[in-house]
DNA sequence: AATCTAATTTGATATTCATCGAATTAGATT
DNA sequence: AATCTAATTCGATGAATATCAAATTAGATT
């Protein structure tokens, strides 16, 4: 799908097929006449006419000794207007990966038995360690200050330091002072 | 200006260019992050983010230690509305020397002295000798047949053929049977 | 002040691709 | 049938560029 676009970009990422599609928007031209108007020898101009009629933006018409290619303007047209649909940004995104930055930050600072190494200073890496760490309590249940520290000192010592985090980047909540706590959703 | 036009496809003409404005559609990223999602090391992606923040897509918010890149939807929509107006198509041929199709022709066919080799074959390059040859007519004044024949004589002995083919191809005009001929503009 | 960290810049490498000339193909004219 | 002509295909070459590693820069934390 997105390669598609791609290929797209890529056949009009040259000056010499953008000129040609602007003379083809003006008149149909032969081969041959491209070459002489563009300056080019008539296989490059074959070259680009054939990259142009793979997407579909010109096509050819056989005339006695000539091929003589026109432009495709509903095409051309119909394109140019979908090119950045929420279709086409979400495409191009479809094979990628979104937690792969999530999991490159575990993989660097969590430890074989689950234990973090350290807590990473950068807010970024923090944010990524907390969103590991939030997946051990369950959504809807309320916990104790105690049960929570339980949980979080599998992982760190330092059990408040994660507690108020997880506050502080709204994964966790807290209910006034009777020291009820649960995951945000 | 056609030049702006190219350099934007080139920029787009990059499956992995294409991937970080869709990521960028759905929020702002680091370019570390960015380079975790696409599995590209960060040198790279910096490299991507100048070229797409040169056409003006993308620009970057500095955040404590990371620089977070953002799209500028407003320039996106803009840019992809105006790609194919007349304005752009008729810049992209700006340059085009569009008289030179003709030029070969007549540079292929006519002598020192300003007579034809011969009269061409092909459709298309006799048209264009005709336009060359049409050219010592002057626009508006009535020739008999006799001075018409005189002054294609320069070019060729075969003066009838040139005559029809003059008539044929619309640039000149023959009153009924009067043998009155003008050239048409 | 000293140390980290993310980002950028630089240099090198490998790939992609525009261009040309030569060979081939497809069609038309004689 | 034989000969032209325009177009395409093929092979080679040189230029542009995506990518990475290493060096440098700009800022923030301790």
């Amino acid at each position: 799908m997105s390669e598609e676009l791609v290929a797209f970009f890529k056949v009009l990422s040259d000056a010499n097929r953008l000129k040609i599609i602007g003379l083809l928007a003006q008149q149909p031209y032969s081969v041959e006449e491209l070459a002489a108007l563009l300056n080019l020898k008539a296989s490059t101009v074959s070259h680009h006419l054939s990259k142009l009629a793979k997407v579909g933006l010109v096509s050819a018409k056989t005339e006695s000794y000539y091929n003589v290619y026109q432009l495709d303007e509903k095409a051309l047209e119909i394109k140019s207007k979908s090119l950045f649909s929420q279709e086409n940004l979400a495409s191009s995104v479809a094979n990628v990966d979104v937690d792969a930055y999530d999991n490159k930050v575990i993989k660097d600072y969590v430890k074989k038995d689950g234990s973090l190494k350290t807590i990473p200073a950068q807010r970024k890496k923090l944010e990524a360690i907390l969103r590991y760490i939030i997946k051990s309590f369950k959504a809807g249940k309320k916990y104790t200050e105690k049960q929570v520290n339980e949980i979080l000192s599998q992982y760190h010592e330092d059990t408040a330091y994660l507690r108020r985090e997880l506050i502080g980047y709204k994964l966790m909540k807290r209910e006034g002072g009777g020291g009820e706590y649960w995951r945000e959703e």
